[in-house]
DNA sequence: CTGAAAGCGCTTACAG
DNA sequence: CTGAAAGCGCTTACAG
């Protein structure tokens, strides 16, 4: 099938009887045209239906208005909320959003960023697959001076920039939470050691635990995969201890559920005998029965930061890493409950 | 920051002393040139760490290798399923996705159809918004030579391609099943009626019915929106009803669980009193209690597919229409079963 | 404020 | 099989 041409900045030069140069600059709103001749020139490019050729602008300008995203899956609702958050602030700055799924593979990841056409992109945001031992190479491409942000699970990396939630502090209200609901043998199910929120949010456990004078024991601390059904495994494990726990803080909600399913089909009651809290406030938490009590992360919210941030170090001349750390909020509901 | 120059042919082309012409030809892999250059030229390549420029690459050769995705929403299951194929075939093939979300929005939707780039796309797959009446619009996309594939969702519109579950029959087997588990008055919650495939859905059950000798009432059929709160009002209609219906057959599941909420909250056994049948086996039918019993969409499989078909339609010459209807499986759980 | 010209990194007839 | 040259649709010093 043949494509008819598309309409170019010469036709509207033609038409106009002005010079390319001009239409560009008109176009683009550069300081130095003349207000009638940029009415003109927008006004004719309406009537064409004139649309940039961006691959013509990125090629000129070495600006390709593309960034890409690298991250592990997403078919959760976490990472899809992040990405909806992405995807709103890279359209109405008129970005495009290139985006690689890892899977979780730390080879694939690789394979990704090796054939990655720096060129072709102005910017890089990045979660990191739960195995990650990539850093050296998101180094590089920092130090190539292409601007690059982590959201959520970031590599280690000195001088990176990053938007994340307040892990430790969304552990420790929910641990706490527990605590202050009579649960006191409190056990942890944990995602990848090597990620620094796992890190961070186990650190938040046992600082609540310390707080308030209650033992740190290390067979109540299982890390594992962060699907429902590790949670499942690690609760049943859990339940094989001779000393009896009586709640269980999850890493997130899937392990959480997988908690709940596992007590239930124990015939252990959640919340009278067990209590069971969470992380991410995803929708199933809602729906799980009890409804489970989970720390809400601010996922639409870290995705546009995090796409606000990568622009702003795309635009700016001299980029200086940046932090952010966005609060959680701990919602109640059932499971936590002893009544 | 200033990036520091990526390598180009002409790099390679100088090291090798030859032309950027044949450069250019050997990493294509264009049929003429000799074994050695091309061998030479690759190793070379790589040791530079060579890689394309695809801004360049495009605009030369008139082919983006970008594909634009617009669908209604990534944050669910099935979409994000759907999007995860379409990537993994995209990227295996060496295509970008650009994707757009409309959020249910028809002036969202018609706003990024308008602000497209044609000359920077070389595909479009779209799922439609549920209000949407931008059938026009596509057709004239497509009539500009440019390939477009709906999946899931598709505008009407003669001879265009897509690929889409069988809505028909999949919603036909859910309501016989309610049918041979004994329900009689079985009631349907479907979605936006303009949307070809809640009329498919509408038609099966209205089928499997008839051919049950089943009265189609119309007050048993309600038509709202897709989402949980929506499935739980509709049920709460329906259980006002004076004669009291035995069994719901829900569009998606999130319905389905909105209507188990409702019906659980009534103090109505699900199952023993009111069968509930779900569509999409997202992950929460397995959550929900009792288990949620539903037809399961082949969402990756959409994806891949209607990626491959568009990517067929791109390559090839002629392109002629398509149409790809993949079958759905029941799953049983327990939400049908009066036992 | 405007235009002519060079250039961005590739591809591809054309000629040999 | 290879090279010289034109061109893809823009941008941007430079000169005026």
């Amino acid at each position: 099938m043949k494509r008819p041409r598309q309409i170019t900045i010469k036709d509207i030069a033609r038409e106009l009887k002005i010079s390319v140069a001009t239409v560009s600059r008109a176009l683009r709103n550069a300081y130095d045209v003349s207000k009638s001749t940029r009415r003109k020139v927008l006004a004719k490019a309406k009537e064409m239906n004139y649309r940039a050729n961006y691959n013509a602008t990125a090629l000129a300008s070495n600006q390709s208005h593309n960034i890409a995203v690298i991250l592990p899956t997403i078919t959760n609702y976490y990472f899809s909320t992040v990405i909806t958050g992405i995807q709103k602030v890279a359209y109405e700055n008129n970005y495009n959003i290139i985006f690689y799924v890892t899977g979780e593979s730390e080879e694939r990841e690789l394979s990704i960023i090796k054939s990655l056409s720096l060129s072709s992109i102005d910017g890089l945001l990045v979660s990191v697959t739960s195995e990650s031992r990539n850093a050296r190479q998101f180094k590089r491409i920092m130090d190539s001076g292409i601007p690059l942000v982590f959201f959520d699970r970031a590599a280690e990396i000195k001088g990176s920039s990053k938007v994340v939630q307040n892990d430790y502090e969304g552990a420790y209200l929910a641990v706490e939470h527990l605590i202050e609901n009579g649960y006191q043998k409190i056990a942890l199910i944990g995602g990848a050691e090597n990620l620094s929120f796992s890190r961070e949010r186990l650190r938040g456990y046992k600082d609540a635990l310390k707080n308030h004078q209650l033992p740190v024991i290390k067979e109540r601390i299982i890390h594992s995969a962060f699907n429902q059904n590790s949670g499942y495994e690690d609760t049943r494990r859990l339940l094989k201890l001779n000393d009896q726990i009586d709640a269980i803080f999850a890493v997130n909600d899937r392990k959480a559920v997988g908690a709940i399913l596992a007590l239930k089909e124990s015939g252990i009651r959640v919340g009278a005998e067990v209590g069971v809290v969470g992380f991410t406030n995803d929708p199933i938490a809602a729906i799980v029965s009890p409804g489970l009590t989970t720390v809400e992360e601010p996922a639409l919210e870290i995705g546009m930061k995090s796409c606000e941030l990568l622009l702003k170090q795309i635009t700016k001349k001299r980029t200086s890493p940046e932090v952010l750390v966005l609060q959680g909020t701990l919602i109640v509901r059932h499971s936590a409950i002893r009544g």
